[in-house]
DNA sequence: CTTTTGTATTCGTATATACGAACTATGTTC
DNA sequence: GAACATAGTTCGTATATACGAATACAAAAG
């Protein structure tokens, strides 16, 4: 299926994601120049995209910054998936149990891309990473959803063997990664020790329904607070809101629209 | 400047748009048929916006689903808003004063854009409505935004003289709300009944720097929580709030990307 | 088993779009 | 104030793209 993309949609995905990354907006010409396109036709396309409020562009310094349709039609597509909102539920009863932060999530190619937080209800989140992606080895649920590949897949996705680090704690090479991944298939548990954040430690479990590895979800917590005693009970619940949430999914297994899989 | 758009951009946007709005999905034929693009032009768009995961094709039911990347790119715009960071801080201090919802958003055209939404502490938010729209008239700060705005050019934009009801109680006639609006002018409140959620009223008012409507905020309180008394001490915060965010906006004004105004 | 109706996909040519060059406008440098 | 950068914009033609018709394939109906 490897598909010659068609140039014109790329072109025009491009720049949205360009501007997206770029807070501090850009010029016609400085998109012309990143993307490599002429500036006559980069044109037409960027000023089409900002009548449509895709991209928002600043008269008087000529700049383009990113425009909120991105950020309404994409906030309607997590509201939208209602199986998302049931899962929420579960959740939520965990927090309120332990009162620690929850992630749940999907594997995007070999990142993970978190599609709902729940933090402590004593603070509030001020910043979310929702929609946030990180190398799925270098967290919890993401080597529960890895779990699912043989140890030569993994090797194959990572061909030079060495793994990207993200604190000094991530994990550095294939072999270890692979490792830990054969104990996660042994005990359906995955561990996280400050390989993604300094300081945060995570338990965490895949979700799989006729076996299929369709979601992750992790608890989250201070290092301080981790101990062996509540890791007991952080197991426990995750076991629980597990069945939960495979139980829903596997009822409506059509609304389910990630196919958990590296594609 | 009423630019002749891009054509192959305006079906982009479409595709995506309408994907966004149609949790059940849709296949190529519904999309041909919907925006009278023949299937043989959409299929490239098609298959490229699945490649960038802007939508997800699902070849077992041949239907095509909104796609992982408008809400990781979505979110990307809403969390590189540093100022938004900000704000959300001055919100979370009111918020622990009187444990109520408090609404952030700006005018997109002639409706209300929801950027924050801060929920009780007691209660979890499960279903969000960030990135909303709603009619600016049928809400509290989309009132306190209009109000900017002179009873001739309010008569404008509502040529018919007749506003499309959301409730019971929103307000029907433009007449009715340029009576209002002088009112917000004068006291710079500006208050909402059920006009778009039944059962709950807000206080609420305009974010204003150097004469420039550029926001609004609202308090949000089911009926039976809302009290004259309450009200005083809702106004008092708002404006403490108020002051903070423009004082906040006003020194870093270039990085406030909204226009604030009708375009 | 045949027909109908649904889907996606392919292909050659008509057509909309892209692009280089030239241009305008504004601000900066010397 | 002349010269130089910076930006966005316009235009005619070369070229990539769009589209109708035809194809393939699957499921449902007769």
């Amino acid at each position: 299926m490897a598909e010659s993309a068609h140039r014109t949609t790329a072109r025009i995905l491009d720049i949205l994601e360009l501007v997206a990354e770029h807070p501090t907006g850009l010029t016609l010409a400085d998109l012309s120049r990143r993307l490599d396109i002429p500036k006559s036709s980069l044109h037409p396309l960027a000023t089409t995209l900002a009548v449509r409020k895709y991209l928002h562009y600043n008269p008087r310094e000529e700049r383009y910054y990113a425009g909120e349709s991105l950020f309404v039609y994409g906030n309607k597509f997590i509201n939208n998936v209602d199986i998302l909102e049931k899962i929420r539920n579960v959740l939520l009863s965990v927090n309120q149990k332990i009162n620690e932060t929850l992630y749940f999530g999907v594997l995007s190619n070999l990142d993970v891309l978190y599609l709902i937080k729940m933090d402590l209800f004593s603070q509030f989140r001020v910043v979310s990473n929702i929609g946030n992606k990180l190398p799925a080895y270098s967290t919890g649920y993401g080597k529960a959803l890895l779990s699912q590949y043989s140890p030569r897949q993994i090797e194959q996705f990572f061909p030079d063997g060495k793994l990207k680090s993200i604190t000094a704690n991530t994990l550095a090479t294939v072999d270890e990664l692979n490792a830990q991944l054969a104990e996660i298939r042994r005990t359906g548990f995955s561990y996280e020790k400050g390989e993604s954040t300094e300081g945060i430690q995570c338990v965490a479990t895949a979700i799989i329904v006729d076996g299929s590895y369709l979601a992750g979800m992790s608890i989250a917590v201070p290092e301080f607070r981790y101990t062996a005693e509540r890791e007991i009970q952080f197991k426990s619940l995750l076991l629980e809101a597990k069945q939960q949430i495979q139980k829903i999914i596997s009822e409506q297994r059509n609304q389910w629209i990630y196919s958990g899989e590296f594609v």
